[in-house]
DNA sequence: GATGAATGAGGGTTCATTCAT
DNA sequence: AATGAATGAACCCTCATTCAT
């Protein structure tokens, strides 16, 4: 019984490789057709492996998903701190998060939304970060609204960017006829159209280092 | 286990059966956790004889997406005709589609997205249906510019409504924090932002009859 | 994918050649060592069928044991039915019944010993069986002694010759020093000093048919 | 998890300690549900540390059964020596040597016997250990035979006797209705009936210190 | 000597599919 | 046409064993 290699590393960066390699595994495969050995496969590693660092498949697929989350959530952060001047640029390229990467990772979301309703735990991550970033958006068209002082309704302003952000967002993923920068720009449109700014002042690309970002979930740029 | 009459019928009316339990343990139980068991008892009829009037499984998934997105098309197609009035009206309606009637079927459509990049099949029938819907809605906006002699980007107008509405269909549907008649009335607000018409002169329950249209594929109403 | 014959049986046959084959797997491979795959390939069927006609191996595993306990008591009936004379002699083949046939199952009763203490069922159908053996040892000894007019310890006398019968099935089994022969000689020894008869009245071997009785849990002569 | 101190320790020490937590294992989890892993906690050592001292599983199992027997070995050799007076007595406390002492191990038996019939070496061990058993009962009751000028079948005497505590153990571990110092009552009453003694001159209990005895194989009073 | 990460064979189980009835 | 018994591939998971550290 030949055993082959075992270079051995820290629990963390293997469970890293184990829910880097799911998320993979679901964008390569789909989520129907990912199993303990597709996963296994796309790791590199063993079958046995994953039942040592994870409770069984679901929880891996649970953390695999916080993981992607996180790596979304610290790029908006990324995106937020890295502008600095002022709320309605802010809010446009907060706005446009969805578009400035392409990473090959939008399908699992999908994957994830359809797996969500038997797993109350994923559903539960999913719409807690839906909820913070619909906050977070509400809080800053409210700023706009101050600094002009506009009388609009902001709940259903900001309503409608959030849902108008994820339609592009859907649109982007399931029928590939838009662009992101189609998605960009259809977000400065309404955006100006709202706050009576010009679009031609906003370029659709950031000025800042998009890529580079600190994060505790990285992610390989392909799926 | 309903178990309805056993007499031999038609074979469409076996097919239809069919399809409609495949929905109805989808949007039961969800996608994973629907198998030929879960349909068979849900349509009552024996596991056998998916296979006899399916090729399998997939085939039958497939052939239920078909269907259902047919009762989808038949609605819109309803509501178009039902409305006598002017191009904004027919727009406005026909944006609202999604939220006009809740038969519970909405997360199939998830499950249906989920599973279309395994199932190509899928995936055409679903973007078909889109590209259909999206040059309807192009087709109405520049009416409605033109009747207007407004000068637009058709294309990105239409686009914006249509992701709009998609959008607002994905949060009511995954998040569930709005409503039907929210979703209506924020495409009402776009609409007329857009096109400067008074937002009380179009109510968000339209006036004619919504459950009773002609369909070949008929739904019970919930899932 | 070619797949061989189907002969195909009503419920009850299959399930009860699953239990034998079950029980011949257990006799021949050992518990540990008895696994699906042994106990499909002891029957002659696929491991499928197994999940068809059992909730899973577990119960399987204890319909058996039912089933080995059912014979058995079925032949303790035929007994006690088939002597005709008196009460000494009905408690003294009783008390033999474990010897008065070889079929070759006598170890998965130790498998099941130790099994029980992780199968609750199995525990409690072992005692049951053994509480109903013991009251019925226990009326034929008050019998006797009420017959004879003798002033006996009714329990400890009952308790005695249960314990001694079950020690000597154990060694029979375990040791394989003693032979069946020996252990009813001993029990009529045992059984004569109590009582003070001579143990020359009663032939080890009784005169009636002992393999040919009715029990709606037959099996096959060996293991 | 006792964890207890890292020390290095001499390998036979660490080989006690890792067979008495075997046998603390398969009386706390059952015999099945013995694995290393189960093992490894009980003995608050490492799961690597089996394969450091012993071959494999099967040869820790096989060396804890050893262990034990040579506890209940040294034990009846204690009970044997510790009594001064005379044959009689001697048989009679050493029949009584299963029920003189709880220590809760008394399944682990049952576990070994199942197990046996696919371990030749432990069947050896126990038909060994039980086989010197039976010839020094033999002895035993020959030599009491002598005393007294007796004629008796010596071996049927000593089998039944043998046979008979055998019976009452295996009554007193499955059923759990009797109790121990019933379990030597019996045997007491047999013997006496046997030799003609008073059963009032030979207490249940032995006058001398039955826990405190020299032993290789030291076990804790609990399982 | 001691650890526990890593492996993969084999376990029980599910389930789409086939086919005799 | 309709059924459900029967099949076996593939699923997830457990676990004894190995071996780099």
């Amino acid at each position: 019984m030949k055993r082959v290699s075992k270079q051995r590393q820290s629990g963390e960066a293997r469970k890293m490789q184990l829910m880097v390699a799911t998320l993979n595994s679901i964008s390569k495969h789909g989520y129907l057709n990912s199993t303990i050995n597709t996963i296994s496969a796309e790791s590199g590693l063993s079958r046995g492996l994953i039942s040592h660092y994870f409770e069984n498949k679901d929880d891996l697929l649970t953390y695999a998903h916080k993981y992607y989350l996180q790596n979304i959530d610290d790029f908006h952060r990324h995106v937020i701190v890295s502008i600095k001047t002022g709320h309605f640029t802010k809010l446009f390229y907060s706005a446009c998060v969805p578009f400035l990467r392409d990473m090959g990772y939008q399908r699992i979301v999908i994957h994830y939304m359809s797996a969500a309703w038997i797993m109350p735990d994923v559903l539960k991550m999913h719409r807690d970060l839906w909820q913070r970033y619909r906050a977070n958006v509400e809080r800053r068209v409210a700023s706009i609204a101050r600094d002009r002082q506009m009388e609009i309704d902001v709940k259903m302003t900001a309503t409608t960017l959030i849902q108008l952000v994820d339609g592009l967002w859907l649109g982007l993923t399931m029928e590939e006829v838009y662009t992101r920068e189609d998605c960009c720009k259809i977000i400065r449109k309404w955006m100006c159209d709202q706050f009576g700014e010009n679009p031609d002042d906003y370029p659709l690309v950031p000025t800042f280092d998009i890529e580079n970002f600190e994060t505790s979930a990285p992610l390989p740029p392909s799926g």
